[in-house]
DNA sequence: GGAGCCAGCCCAACCCATTG
DNA sequence: CAATGGGTTGGGCTGGCTCC
């Protein structure tokens, strides 16, 4: 009998290892800045309000452990996205705790499985349960304040004999699970999400994906606001530096990125999807082939009419949506 | 004063040869 | 296949330098 067959009677739960997962992340979460995009540890807080002062964000650190980082979330995309297989696949009860190993949600999330991998595992895994966050987002009532971690807890177990690393439990927060399993919550990341290898890169392309979206014209966004979404913790001159760096080479996944001037002449950075031209063409195509065998399914029926086969056509209406 | 630029620091991520 | 740790790379950010 394998290991891996005792481990999956050990877990009722067990979540198999996929290659292909889809990659899904909360909306709400994406836009705004809730995670440290420095690899050094970082105890400032970040402190973000919108620029309408609707939605704030407040995150802080303890001092043992900083605030969780952007590759840290990884591990929030990995089981955010199991829970949602799940849903797809049909399952009523969807758990907030989830099994795996660690050697599978290294894997899942790209990462090495070195010895300095599991170790940093557990690091990302004590920031994220004790990183502490307040915001508006989703607040149940006015006048009501909350604050929560990211996971309620986490369980690694080691072999008794080796001490090698072996199942991983983690529990969701409930803040998190409740935008998990909401309705419309969550936008699929490309695939090559977890190959971005910085920091303010990884902010940058939520941000666009969130916003930009399918848009046919794009999303423009202002420097000085985008700073603030990602809550960078470099003053604006610097982030200008990095963010024209990005913006050169001109390589997130999905969009392009180009330096324009905002409606007030403030510079700005325009987000499109690459391929937003050619799906328009395509949907544009669709509605017209769906109007002509419209147009024809009405002939046809004249024609049919007589035999009452047209009452059995459902034909889809055109578009999509 | 401040905008732009960038070397250097620190450290997590990554690469890889090696081991049961 | 799973795990290890030595070595290297490259990230944000700090602070300094230049030029306006």
């Amino acid at each position: 009998m394998s290991k891996r067959t005792i481990r999956q009677q050990e877990f009722d739960l067990f979540v198999p290892r996929m290659n292909s997962l889809p990659l899904k992340d909360q909306r709400e979460v994406m836009e705004r800045p809730f995670f440290s995009l420095s690899k050094r540890k970082r105890l400032k807080p970040i402190e973000y309000t919108s620029p309408d002062g609707e939605v704030w964000v407040h995150v802080s650190a303890n001092p043992a452990f900083g605030i969780a980082t952007i590759w840290d979330a990884d591990i929030l995309i990995w089981a955010t996205s199991r829970i949602n297989q799940m849903r797809e696949a049909g399952e009523n009860d969807l758990p907030r705790t989830l099994h795996t190993t660690t050697y599978d949600l290294l894997k899942a999330i790209k990462r090495d499985t070195g010895g300095k991998g599991y170790r940093e595992l557990q690091a990302a895994l004590q920031r994220l349960e004790a990183t502490t966050i307040q915001t508006s987002i989703r607040g149940t009532k006015r006048n009501t304040k909350a604050q929560f971690g990211w996971l309620d807890e986490w369980i690694l177990e080691s072999d008794a004999v080796t001490g090698a690393p072996k199942g991983l439990t983690l529990t969701l927060s409930n803040w998190v699970y409740e935008g998990v399993i909401k309705d419309r919550s969550l936008l699929t990341l490309h695939a090559d999400y977890f190959a971005l290898s910085g920091g303010v890169e990884r902010a940058i392309y939520r941000i666009a994906r969130k916003h930009a979206g399918d848009q046919a014209s794009g999303w423009t966004c202002r420097v000085s606001v985008l700073h603030d979404k990602t809550g960078s913790e470099s003053p604006l001159k610097q982030f200008n530096y990095l963010l024209k760096r990005i913006v050169a080479a001109n390589d997130l996944p999905e969009y392009d990125a180009s330096f324009v001037n905002a409606a007030d002449n403030s510079p700005a950075v325009h987000f499109i999807r690459r391929d937003a031209a050619e799906r328009a063409a395509i949907k544009a195509d669709l509605a017209r082939l769906a109007a002509n065998s419209e147009r024809r399914t009405r002939e046809d029926a004249r024609t049919l009419a007589v035999d009452g086969l047209f009452e059995k056509r459902k034909v889809k209406p055109s578009g999509e949506r």
